[in-house]
RNA sequence: CGGGGUGUAGCGCAGCCCGGUAGCGCGCCUGGUUUGGGACCAGGAUGUCGGAGGUUCGAAUCCUCUCACCCCGACCA
């Protein structure tokens, strides 16, 4: 391709919404443009690094043995009341009428179609497994898009759906995928990591998303670095710790602690570490009122909370509803005195815990010294309800954690038979009796990780994609390009032969001056550049820039066709 | 949905407090000089100042409504 048969429409300054170094640079190098909030255009040169991350999932799929189709955007409501989602689904699902007054729904995701298309073609176990997946534009109504193109309303996706006369055959399918998506992964030149993920309400033995590693990611990530243990933080179990508690050496005592209403400002003001004190959360379930507890340094894991019957589901109590019950205003409550009908809920860490300091449930007091048993009534419930911090225990044994971030691009799970026994999509087994067809799901954000691979490559000077993705291969930079036959000669010459040799190489013949063309073909990404000028050429040299490397290195003009390929080898 | 903020040329911004008929940088167009890291000189084009209404002799500026976008609201007892 040569510049000026094509479209680049680069920027020096990135509008100032954009947030994340990936977003400022995919809109200067002119990848995407914005039309509405989490919708963009895909730019040529943006939708050549899509086409190159969709077929490489699309070679990787089939050879795994799954075969493609293209459902519609477009879904009947009626699906979607079949399976109770068009109820459970919140204002996220993109809902509409037709010119009949009959509601539809843009496609967030094909549970329901692919469905319904399996249940009309498969009766009999001869007929499984299937696996059929497509490449699909999404919607959905995120309550705030942003980041670009990471967290989008209308996006690419990657979505497979297997189907399976046996639970064993669906493990083994799964496993297929778990490998797959490893494949892919590795082919798109991403540092990524497999992680055990909540599987949420569908259940089933196992759910894992694969994760870009960037510190922008939105999941924190606990991982094992003496093991293979890793899972996203709203999983990872937080043990209880090895030491029994300790025996108490003070007594409870009520100090003064006025205007200290956090425990960081508590612990401060008494000159105590921040893990001696615990800071008491109030929910309402229902109509009752919890009291949780966790180290005043840990995080309560909400998900986790969720999960508990006596709270799910579960929301914070108002201002006002802590005054009711505790007598108290916000800021200084505890559970020492606490009315036997308000359950307490510990953390695993505190229950633990002895000689501690919390809320005197009097305001501009806390107590320190307080232990369990003596001076207040053990937990009603004692469960993992924190997130993971660094350092803590790994929950298989082996060593400790470490919390690092991710950016999800990928997510496999079990469904089992959730979907087929609302839907009634069964096959008849050898003894020709019906059973309800188990299944599989495995969703890749495409769009999302043109976005990820630049948060995790790139410099001051722009994009530095992997050379699976990138848009071009190579770029050929001629300076002079209008007025020295020399490097024109030259420069066309390369150019054909590399075309020739199948690499996708960018030529820009635009004959701007060197600097902006290097600005350029820095930002948008090209892993590869040959510099073409006259001074060099007349000694038969031109120059060989790798977007990763510091200096150029001087190649005779004879040998750098072989010489670029040679690096797009290595 | 609450709290805050921003909408002025393709992009980044100033002007608004204190009303007087719109400006800067980049980009774009023309000509010339340049040509190994985003050139220089000269000339030029581009705006319903997000939209509607109001106040006023006069509104980008003041008031009301509205729309769009951004940020915060997920550690707080």
């Amino acid at each position: 391709m040569r510049t000026t048969q094509f479209f680049l429409a680069t920027l020096k300054e990135a509008p100032s919404d954009a947030e994340i170094v990936s977003h400022k640079l995919m809109l200067r190098a002119g990848l995407i443009k914005r039309l509405a909030g989490g919708i963009y255009s895909w730019m040529p040169l943006g939708l050549r690094i899509l086409r190159k991350v969709e077929n490489i999932i699309r070679e990787e799929m089939d050879r795994a043995g799954a075969i493609e189709l293209l459902m519609p955007a477009v879904i009947p409501a009626e699906l979607w009341q079949e399976t109770g989602r068009w109820e459970m689904y919140g204002p996220e699902l993109l809902r509409f009428k037709d010119r009949h007054q009959r509601d539809f729904v843009i496609g967030p995701t094909h549970e329901e179609v692919i469905t319904d298309v399996v249940r009309r073609e498969i009766r009999s176990y001869r007929q499984l497994p299937l696996h059929l997946y497509q490449i699909q534009t999404k919607f959905r109504d995120e309550i705030r898009p942003r980041f670009g193109v990471m967290r989008g309303r209308e996006f690419l996706m990657k979505d497979g759906y297997s189907f399976h006369a046996s639970y064993a055959d669906l493990q083994r399918e799964y496993r297929n995928m778990h490998d797959t998506y490893t494949r892919i992964f590795t082919r798109l030149g991403l540092s990524f990591r497999a992680v055990a993920a909540d599987t949420g309400s569908i259940g089933g033995t196992g759910s894992h998303e694969f994760h870009v590693l960037a510190d922008s990611g939105e999941d924190a990530i606990a991982f094992c670095a003496d093991s293979d243990y890793a899972a996203n933080v709203e999983l990872a179990e937080g043990v209880a710790p090895a030491n029994p508690r300790n025996v108490h050496t003070e007594h409870m005592k009520k100090v003064a602690t006025p205007g200290k209403t956090r425990c960081e400002d508590v612990a401060a003001l008494l000159e105590l570490p921040l893990a001696k004190t615990v800071k008491a959360i109030a929910v309402m379930h229902e109509e009752q009122f919890l009291l949780l507890l966790i180290r005043g340094d840990h995080t309560l894991n909400e998900i986790k909370a969720s999960k508990l019957p006596f709270l799910n589901p579960f929301r914070f109590a108002s201002d006002e509803e802590v005054e009711r019950f505790l007598g108290c205003r916000p800021g200084y409550i505890g559970p020492v005195g606490i009315d036997q009908g308000i359950p307490i809920v510990a953390d695993r860490t505190v229950a633990q815990m002895s000689d501690f300091v919390c809320g005197a449930n009097e305001a501009g007091y806390h107590l320190t010294g307080v232990n369990w048993s003596r001076d207040l009534r053990e937990p009603d419930h004692v469960f993992d309800i924190r997130n993971v911090v660094e350092g803590d225990s790994s929950p298989d044994g082996k060593g400790s954690l470490s919390i690092c971030r991710g950016i999800e691009v990928g997510h496999i799970f079990q469904l089992r038979t959730k979907y087929s026994e609302a839907m009634k999509a069964s096959f008849l087994d050898e003894a020709g009796q019906p059973h309800a067809m188990e299944m599989g799901c495995y969703g890749i954000g495409v769009t999302r990780i043109v976005g990820a691979a630049i948060e995790q490559n790139h410099d001051e000077r722009g994009i530095i994609f992997p050379r699976a993705i990138a848009p071009f291969e190579v770029a050929i930079a001629p300076i002079g390009y209008g007025k020295s036959q020399s490097v024109r000669d030259a420069a066309n010459t390369l150019y054909a032969e590399l075309r020739s040799a199948g690499i996708d190489v960018l030529m820009d013949d635009r004959d701007e001056r060197p600097g902006v063309m290097f600005a350029d073909l820095e930002l948008v990404g090209i892993p590869h550049r040959v510099t073409i000028g006259e001074r060099s050429l007349k000694e038969g040299m031109v120059e060989y820039q790798g977007r990763r490397e510091a200096t150029a290195a001087k190649v005779p003009l004879t040998e750098i066709c072989a010489y670029v390929r040679e690096r797009l080898r290595a």
